[in-house]
RNA sequence: GAUCUGUUAGCUCAGUUGGUUUAGAGCGCUUGCUUGACAGGCAAGAGGUCAACAGUUCAAAUCUGUUACAGAUCACCA
């Protein structure tokens, strides 16, 4: 067999994608099997792939990888969620190139266009997991907005609102001015920003006059009059003042008690009010009330009874209460005021200030606080449950320090705003008419049966179902994608469907630690409500992909790598093997491209030990003796036999390592423990121990226990790197066609000699020995050099130490043996005769060294058990222990001893 | 500001209810190798008083407290 010494994964990964779509392998039905269920965290519609979906996917393919392969049926539901803002955006944009306005289309027109952006431009993401190797089930693809799903929101809403737990009210919201639509409160994103504070004149009305200023009163003087000072990071909100508010106590302002002043610039006369609410420490102690755009002064507004004066456009420009700054930005605004004030000597000062910034998580517009009427979902109740089911660990969190942030979250729990003022997305079901010149509401899942409640509740109030007036608004994203775990399987309009009884609870939901509160809290208050079952077993929580220096990967710094790029570069399972080893659960990742060439670099050495495999000539014959002089040692077939033992007894000891990693969720540890597994051991030790000799073949009986071998440490490689070890699997032996190494059984551990691997280790450390003999001395690879040992060695893996070793004899002794080189393994000597002369000095040195360790070790040893105390009071086993110890430190000592006395 | 989580080798991290030969891994580093699978490789090696201090205990990287530093979540005062 001729193959190229390089793996070129190129050349396999679109096979070896395209066979198992074909032969429909990543597709789940329900059947007797128990199922393995995973709802893919549904990516944005609108976007691409990036590091964080990477590591997200490659984690879920591993797991539902895993989990096929022992037995479940696996079944990975991927979709993409509609992005009501994003999406919105974007097909606004798609107009705008057309020369069309959204603002000239009817409802119905912009959602066609909408639809056709979502066929052409939607759901890249998906495409580009197939690159990753993701074994989603494919036809199973969903889409937020698709009938299935769009429905059940629409029922869950009407279900909610039938419940009361579904409000509809004028409340305080964040107001994205870029996106004109309402956001929740999860949705803005605070952050810190340079400004200024703004030190302003508010002078006294007319006819207020105070005499007796003293130093410490917080009114001043000047030619024009009396006045305070108020502070503000947002000198235009002035224009929609309507009161300035200082605290009862602070003697600076008590003589203000039931004085009005002028807002300046404005005019307009205000009224002085006192409330304990405000911090005299902050700025000058006054503040100023405006409440329509702040959510504080909201609430004062509210207890006093001001008024409130919305001085803004939904878009952020000044509306006609803006005065002669009507029509103009916000923040342009702003610098105009501040130059009128300053110009009409209404400022004191201006100070550098920094503060943080509300901003809207999707684009990044200033939040503006604006009074609006939205619909909201009371939570008091859905959170009570939704936190009880963690706390009692019926859901797991991995790793389990999210459960703080979870639990501090739904403590302090709002209710959500679930109302935004955006076409794209699901229609929120309520329904208009007038009766009596008073706006009525009913809410249902279709306009007819809307007709029908309002026809009962106001007989002959509507003439028809079309004179009803739909609300306009549609439904947060958020909505939609926490029923993702029912509604993928129809579990809202059919709870007692064969699928949603069969998939759902899902097992692991896979997601970042940033989504906890949008995603995981509502997906189990969903779950809690709907189906009175948890959506899911265990979470686990990746972390957050970094670039080497420790920053956020993002656009704008540019410091993220095309991940397909790295796929062409690397090698699917390379990418995966990087991602991966750098991933312990919930770690952030310091992302290193290196890493990724680490994982190239294994496909490439399982590869060439393939190639090293079936490059063997194979002998039935049972004459396979070596020729070569080393006596006893020599008999192959036993040594193989030995071999192949070992092989398996480490094998099965790695299985059992890795079945508790990842019951602990720890695939970092159980992906590094299989790349030691078929470097070190199998690749490094293993195949070393049974090569033959150039040009002679290897027994049968060895050779197929190697392509056993072999064919196992494939599979429990393959959810980590599915391509090559599918490669590899089929060049292995023959298999019929449609078969695949990812529906074949995972090995399981099986019973192992912990003594014989034990004995393996000290022949490791004794061949290591000899090596660094070698090594250290100069001496050749080639010399054949012999062995010879007191103390405790186990004799069956003599012929290994002499083929690795390059060893001729190996004798076992009783006393010290002159004139040779010696190391130690353990309690045991060994002694190595060599034709160089002997550098005393050097051997003095080492000897002496190692005897300093072993008194230092003995010392410690001794203090521990020269202590009575822990002698009587440690477990006997803890004592007997280090009883050995201390008789391995002082045989050690002796021998050590012995020998630079022989040297000297 | 409140709460939580960290701090172990140059870097990134393990260390599983305190005891297993005075701490482990990967990468990196050093030395030597055209070794008939692989230089995307092979062999050998160096490297840490487990952030600091105090305490509990026969015994502490592991438990407790304080401090320092870092990160996360939430809340924010205009």
């Amino acid at each position: 067999m001729s193959l190229d010494s390089r793996f070129d994964p190129s050349t396999v990964e679109e096979k070896w994608y395209s066979y198992w779509v074909e032969k429909k392998l990543f597709h789940s039905e329900p059947d007797n099997r128990k199922a393995y269920t995973v709802v893919i965290p549904p990516p944005n519609v609108t976007g691409v792939l990036h590091m964080g979906h990477m590591l997200n996917n490659t984690i879920q393919d591993v797991l539902v990888r895993r989990a096929r392969m022992l037995g479940f049926n696996a079944c990975w539901v991927p979709g993409t969620d509609h992005a009501s803002i994003a999406t919105e955006a974007k097909v606004v944009n798609m107009l705008k190139e057309r020369g069309i306005d959204k603002r000239d289309l009817t409802r119905d027109e912009f959602m066609k266009y909408a639809w056709e952006w979502k066929e052409e431009h939607g759901g890249i993401i998906l495409k580009q997991l197939r690159r990753l190797g993701a074994s989603c089930d494919w036809d199973r693809t969903a889409f937020t907005m698709d009938d299935i799903r769009y429905e059940s929101v629409i029922r869950v809403f009407v279900d909610l609102y039938n419940k009361g737990l579904i409000y509809r009210g004028v409340r305080m919201v964040n107001w994205d001015p870029k996106a004109l639509t309402a956001v929740s409160d999860e949705e803005v994103i605070y952050k810190e920003s340079h400004g200024k504070l703004y030190y302003l004149r508010y002078y006294l009305s007319d006819g207020s006059d105070l005499s007796d200023l003293s130093e410490q009163s917080g009114i001043k003087q000047d030619e024009k009059g009396q006045y305070i000072v108020v502070a503000t990071t947002r000198p235009e909100t002035i224009l929609g003042d309507t009161a300035v508010c200082v605290h009862p106590e602070d003697p600076r302002y008590a003589a203000l008690k039931g004085m009005s002043v002028v807002v300046p610039g404005v005019g307009r006369n205000v009224k002085i009010i006192m409330d304990e609410y405000v911090d005299r420490e902050f700025g000058t102690g006054a503040l100023k009330i405006t409440p329509a755009h702040d959510i504080n002064d909201y609430n004062l507004g509210m207890k006093y009874g001001l008024e409130s004066i919305d001085i803004f456009n939904d878009n952020g420009t000044l509306n006609d209460k803006g005065m002669q700054y009507a029509g103009m930005d916000r923040f342009a605004c702003r610098k105009a005021i501040m130059k009128d004030l300053e110009e009409a000597g209404l400022v004191e000062k201006v100070e550098d200030y920094t503060n943080k910034v509300g901003h809207s998580e999707r684009t990044d517009a200033v939040i503006e606080p604006k009074l609006s009427a939205q619909w909201f979902l009371r939570m008091t109740d859905l959170a009570k449950k939704a936190l009880e089911v963690v706390e009692d660990d019926t859901i797991q969190f991995h790793p389990a320090k999210f459960k703080n942030t979870y639990r501090h979250w739904l403590e302090n729990i709002k209710d959500w705003c679930i109302s935004r003022q955006l076409w794209w997305g699901h229609r929120i079901p309520a329904y208009y008419y007038e009766v009596d010149g008073k706006t009525e509401v009913v809410v249902a899942t279709s306009r007819e049966e809307a007709f029908r409640l309002a026809c009962e509740k106001h007989p002959g109030a509507v003439a028809n179902a079309e004179a009803l007036r739909q609300d306009e608004d549609a439904l947060d994203t958020w909505f939609s994608s926490w029923l993702w775990p029912i509604s993928l399987f129809d579990g809202i309009r059919y709870p007692d469907n064969e699928e949603i009884k069969y998939y759902y609870p899902t097992d692991t939901l896979i997601t970042a630690p940033d989504i906890i509160f949008f995603w995981v809290a509502r997906m189990i208050m969903a779950g809690e409500e709907f189906r009175h079952e948890v959506p899911f077993h265990h979470v686990y929580f990746t972390g957050i992909v970094r670039d080497k220096l420790g920053r956020k990967m993002s656009k704008s710094l540019g410091n993220s790598p095309d991940p397909i790029g790295l796929i062409d570069k690397y090698g699917a399972d390379g990418v995966r093997m990087g991602m991966l080893l750098t991933a312990p659960a919930g770690n952030d990742i310091p992302f290193d491209e290196s890493i990724c060439e680490q994982g190239r670099n294994f496909s490439n050495k399982i590869w060439n030990a393939l190639r090293l495999v079936k490059g063997w000539a194979v002998s039935d014959g049972s004459d396979q003796s070596d020729k070569s002089d080393r006596s006893d040692q020599s008999d192959t077939i036993y040594n193989n036999n030995i071999s192949v033992q070992w092989m398996e007894m480490r094998m099965a000891q790695v299985l059992e390592e890795i079945e508790h990693d990842f019951d602990e969720f720890r695939l970092s540890e159980a992906l590094m423990k299989s790349y030691k597994l078929v470097w070190d051991d199998f690749c490094s030790w293993y195949l070393e121990m049974i090569k033959p000799a150039y040009g002679t073949p290897i027994d049968r009986e060895t050779y197929e226990a190697t392509l056993g071998i072999f064919d196992r440490l494939m599979r429990m490689l393959h959810p980590f790197m599915p391509f090559v070890t599918e490669e590899i699997w089929h060049a292995l032996a023959e298999h019929p066609e449609g078969a695949s190494i990812m529906v074949q059984h995972m090995p399981h551990s099986v019973f192992y000699d912990q003594r014989m691997l034990d004995d393996f280790e000290m022949t490791r450390e004794i061949i290591a020995g000899v090596r660094n003999l070698r090594n250290s001395k100069g001496l050749s690879p080639k010399e054949v050099l012999d062995l010879y040992i007191k103390g405790n060695c186990p004799a069956m893996f003599n012929g290994i130490i002499c083929k690795l070793g390059n060893v001729g004899k190996i004798e076992s002794v009783s006393d010290k043996v002159e004139g040779t080189l010696s190391f130690m393994v353990g309690t045991t000597e060994c002694f190595v005769p060599v034709s160089l002369n002997i550098d005393k000095e050097a051997e003095l040195k080492k000897l002496n060294d190692e005897l300093k360790y072993a008194e230092g070790f003995l010392a410690s040893v001794m203090k521990k058990l020269g202590n009575e105390k822990f002698v009587n009071g440690a477990p006997e086993k803890v004592v007997a222990v280090e009883r050995q110890k201390k008789a391995d430190a002082e045989s050690k000592i002796a021998a050590l001893k012995a020998q630079i006395e022989a040297l000297g």
